[in-house]
This record gives structure tokens, C-alpha cells and sequence, in this order.
DNA sequence: TTATAAATTTAGACAAATCTAAAAATTAAA
DNA sequence: TTTAATTTTTAGATTTGTCTAAATTTATAA
């Protein structure tokens, strides 16, 4: 049985590995779960002991075959929730995250399957994030980060990559949301910042903001 | 912060004084939650410290009005999530007892309100037990345990008080569900067993059965 | 009313998940 | 390449919730 807890080590080094490709260190994953060095190495040794994740001691840990699969299936669930919530109970994107990261623990094939079915097989949550599907596949994108975009270009934002409450509501207060048209107009090389402008108003964003934005260009 | 044992002790002991009145001893929370007496002592002081229960040692103990509140939004999410699931994802009622007992514990107002409007404010769950609103009433009812109808009187089912699967699952096989109509044909004093018929079919249940099943009468 | 049975509590132990402080290994810098 | 800084692990402690076995209290019966 695999408790509630190595279910969110298995979801952080699932999502730091989507980052980085390579295994994922002992103090990235302390700081994604808030936590200690030393609490990550004794949880990393419980799910090594279960053959979750390959671990070499000093060189991080990567998910195995099976520990991949669980980490994606708890994304699959976190996501759907999130749709229900938006799509049935009129939550707004912003208002998701906390509810959906009790929600995605619990544990019912059969509730992933009809809530799934009940939604409409949605192919991407309210952030635009990709949902995967029963098989834990991810459907293919075809967005970029803003800040992979030239000076000059344009796109629509598909979505998100961070569905925290302080970033959601910041992008709010830009009025950036799923659809919204942004152009770039200039880089600035010292900070990676940008200049934009959304509706003919232009803004000023750090590289950090930018970087968790999915544009998708004409 | 109130943990999910503790939840699970308060929802035990609201369990047990339905039955009977005063104070719950040990060994039936022990019983009810499938645990040693001397865990249930342990858990006890724990909760006594939080103000939850009333406990004199070795006279059991009672909810206090906090613990009281606290029991009944547990037992008010566990219903709404009962109704949601067989309304809304098509599951039967003997289904969805051991998803509801997980998602009793998701801890957000705003969802359980919006759940609670989705619904449409739903009075009674899948097995006819009756959802306590927003300020903790439970709506009025006028059944009657079947093992209290005399002999000769008949009525329709409104409600189990037991949600268990081999329960339910029990009443599919006698063809007992919400709005079947039972006479008692005979009652045996030595076991306190019923002689019943549904649709002029004559079936025997024993008083543990009948003490589940929740009548109305014309 | 005293002995016995039953229920309850206490004492001490354990597993899970975390922490602090110290030790060891790795990486970066002089 | 040796030293210093950083990262990671180990050792030992703590909290939560549970257990077994023993002690205590209450209830029952002779």
C-alpha cells in the first residue's frame, strides 16, 4: 500500500523531472515539498525500498517504471478534480489547487474512471495544463514557454505551468487568462524580463513569470 | 487542526449515542472502528484535550458541542458525496460507502456548499438517511424501525440505517430498495425474527435486519 | 458480601513521518 | 591539487496512532 505522503514525494519528482530530464536531487524535491534534506533521504530510501524510484545515494533518484505510473495517475486525478470543480461547482482557477491536492488522494479506480467519463474526457485542466488518459498518456501539445519567444512574436496563452494561488492571481491582476492574445515586445538580456503589452496596454515581466506561461503561436 | 483518526472517533461516537442515548463506552468505539479498547482510551484523552468529548474514565464518554458540530458536517459530507456519487457518476448504493468514507474527510467549506447547491440540496442520501443542512439539522422524519411494526401492518421502505456493502447487498438479494412495500406477516418472540412478504413473496429476516430498515407507513 | 468476570486504563513498545545536529561525500575555488 | 563550500546522509529524538500485556476498576454472581 502506498501511503498519502510517498504519493506527494512520487508526484514532486515526477514534476521536477519534467524540468530538469536527468535525476532529481535531494534538495530540489526538499524545497517542492517544503521539507527537510534529511526527511527527503529517509522517505527516498522508504520508496526505493518499494521500487518507486531508482536511487544512487549522493545522485539523486528517478522514477521507475511503476512509480512513474503512480505519479501520473495522481496528476490525471488532481487535474480532473480541478475541471469538476470549475466546470460543475463554478470555482474560479484560481480557487482549485488546495482542494484538488486533497481530492487527487483519493482512492477509487472506478470514481477516476465515471468522474472522467462525467466530465467529458477532458484533454487539459482549467490551467491548461495536459490531463492524461486512463492509459497515462498525455495528449500532445504543441505550445512553447513565452519566454522561448522571439521579440516580435505573438501568441495566445494556452496555459499554465504552476496552478499556485499567488501566481494565478497575479496573472489575474495582468488580465492574463486562458485565450488571452500577448506580443512580445521587448527581452531584456540582463534579467531574462520581458516587455509585452495584452490589448494594446504593455506590461513588465520577470523571466520567472514568462517562463511558466504556454504560448501557442499562429 | 482536528486529524483524520480524531474525525473518525467523532464520527463513531455520534454513531453509537443514536442508539443509545447516554455516554458511548470504549469497547463499542473499539467494536465500531475495528481497533483495541486500549487505543480507543488513548485517542479519548487526546480528543478530551481538544474539547471534543466529555469523558469520565471508566464511564465512557459523549460529544460536546463542538465535537457534536464537528461529527455531524463529517456525517453531512459523507451523505452529499453519496448523492453525488450515484446521482451524478451512476454508482449503485452499495457502492459507495468506502469512496464516501475518503472524501468525508476533504476539508474545504466552499466545496461542500457548492456540492450541497449542485445537488440541489439533496434531504436524504442514497439509503434514505436523512443530510443535515448547513447549520447541522437533520430534516424531520416520520418512519419507524421495521422490528417496530406489529403484526398484521404494512409499509414502505424510506431508509436503511446501515450503509455497509454486505448489508445492501443483503436487501438486493431479497429484493428490498428504496420504496419497497413489506408486510409483517409474523413475529417470533424467540429471536425476535419477522415473517414478512414483498410483492406476495414471503421471505424470513432476523431483527438485526429489521432494526436497518426504515418504514413509513400510510 | 466476597469472589469472579468483564471492562477499562496504564505501561511500554513500534512504525511512519518528520526534525536538528553532526558526519561524510561531492563539487567548486584558490 | 589541496582547501573550502555545498550537498547529502546518518544518528538520534519527537509526534501520532497503534499494539500487547499487565494492572486497575467496575459489574456480576455465588
Amino acid at each position: 500500500m502506498i501511503t498519502l505522503a510517498e504519493e506527494n514525494y512520487l508526484k514532486a519528482i515526477l514534476k521536477l523531472s519534467k524540468n530538469s530530464e536527468d535525476s532529481v536531487s535531494t534538495n530540489a524535491i526538499a524545497e517542492e515539498l517544503d521539507t527537510k534534506a534529511s526527511s527527503v533521504t529517509d522517505m527516498i530510501k522508504k520508496i526505493t525500498d518499494k521500487q518507486l524510484v531508482d536511487y544512487v545515494p549522493y545522485r539523486g533518484v528517478s522514477l521507475s517504471k511503476s512509480g512513474l505510473k503512480k505519479a501520473v495517475e495522481i496528476v490525471r486525478k488532481h487535474r480532473l478534480w480541478e475541471v469538476f470543480l470549475v466546470t460543475k461547482l463554478q470555482f474560479k482557477w484560481d480557487e482549485v489547487h488546495d482542494v484538488a491536492e486533497q481530492l487527487e488522494h483519493i482512492k477509487s479506480q472506478k470514481l477516476v474512471d465515471a468522474l472522467d467519463a462525467y466530465l467529458g474526457y477532458p484533454q487539459h485542466d482549467p490551467h491548461g495544463e495536459p490531463i492524461p488518459n486512463k492509459d497515462g498518456q498525455f495528449p500532445k501539445s504543441f505550445s512553447k514557454r513565452l519566454s522561448e519567444l522571439e521579440k516580435g512574436s505573438c501568441g495566445k496563452v494556452v496555459g499554465v505551468s504552476q496552478d499556485n494561488q499567488s501566481f494565478l492571481q497575479y496573472l489575474n491582476s495582468l488580465n492574463i487568462t486562458l485565450g488571452t492574445y500577448i506580443s512580445v515586445i521587448q527581452k531584456i538580456d540582463f534579467d531574462d524580463s520581458l516587455e509585452i503589452t495584452i490589448n494594446n496596454k504593455s506590461s513588465h515581466i520577470s523571466n520567472d513569470v514568462a517562463r511558466n506561461l504556454l504560448i501557442k503561436q499562429k
